[in-house]
DNA sequence: TGATTGATGTCAGTGACTGCCGTCAGCCTA
DNA sequence: TAGGCTGACGGCAGTCACTGACATCAATCA
């Protein structure tokens, strides 16, 4: 056996979720977290940025398979089909999160600092689809567009997946969603590309 | 004379602005921002929560003008329309600001946790468009969207008009940036209402 | 076998932010 | 006109987020 316990990010991970769940974000320190994980709170800021970035571990794992699965979708896919394949990507890779998911939401959801750290993942996010879209050959100014609305589409499928006593899979609301969206503008925003 | 300098409010936005150009952000401390406003840093947590709120002391102002031109506008104004209204109210609450926006987003730019703050602050700006939406009679999904995008709209506008060698007004920018929008959805974005 | 590496611990900071209490000019009231 | 109240500020002590520098030691490699 090694000289630790494996998966110490992870340890810290599931620590402060649950502590944050607990006692609220505000009311839990780093040296708590690190503690409950085994370690102590200066290799907690080795693994994690500051306090807020430990619920987004995720993060950079999911935009990727989302960035890269609008990338390969068919040329001849429309910018919003484009991302309906990156929509069909995520949700395999939250399909086994859900609880872990719900439990994150309820976190972030009381809790200013992260909200605006949840806002800056999407805003980064839909400037990493723009550059997608634009390598597909969709003009800036469209693909820019079309990544807010396709960032703003997941925003409200996620939500719903979320919500309490939702049982329904994440790609069929995000569907459900985008079609949504469709009947609002017309249709006209999956044009060109 | 009074007991202190007037506008002690005012000094600390304006010695926070210079000593965030200055220096930048984090090599900025509280207590430094108060000293130049001849104050201490106990009395700058007093008017702002935070380091980074002293950079947004105008934004409830601006919000409420937006806000309230949206809620005024036309009853037979479509929900785009109604947002066009506000733009010209933010105009010309920015009008005789532009050197301020300008020293003001380049700071912004350069560190993620004001831009953190200003998406916090747009999310603010889209739920409170969205609720005059609503109270003029838009459906709630549709008043989302259209908000959404109307704060589109206005990060682009603005960015524009803060652009270096940029001389139009802020009123133009605004419509004209709108009707980029316009013509990418086909103009089905301002139907209903 | 000895050097190196990598993940961790230890310690001593800096600075953001808060609670508490003291100060004092202006104002209100009897 | 004396006395009390209030609002805006200063001073101080404390907590906690976060950082840099250095030590430790199992695993691994030359």
């Amino acid at each position: 056996m090694g000289r630790w316990e494996p998966d110490a990010r992870g340890r810290l991970a599931k620590a402060a979720l649950d502590l944050y769940s607990e006692r609220g974000f505000e009311q839990t320190t780093a040296a708590e977290i690190a503690r409950r994980a085994g370690l102590t709170e200066r290799t907690f800021f080795r693994h994690y940025a500051d306090k807020r970035e430990v619920l987004f571990a995720g993060s950079p794992e999911m935009q990727h398979l989302f960035v890269t699965a609008v990338a390969g979708a068919a040329p001849s896919a429309s910018p919003m089909e484009a991302l309906a394949a990156g929509y069909d990507a995520v949700s395999g890779f939250f399909a086994d999160r859900r609880d872990f998911a719900r439990k994150r939401q309820a976190v972030i959801l009381q809790n200013a600092e992260l909200l605006e750290r949840e806002l800056m993942k999407l805003a980064s996010l839909a400037a990493a689809l723009a550059g997608a879209l634009r390598e597909r050959g969709t003009a800036t100014a469209e693909a820019s567009l079309a990544a807010e609305a396709g960032v703003a589409v997941f925003k409200v499928g996620f939500e719903r997946w979320v919500s309490p006593g939702e049982e329904r899979g994440m790609a069929q609301l995000l569907r459900g969603a985008l079609a949504e969206l469709g009947s609002l503008t017309g249709g006209r925003l999956s044009g060109g590309g």
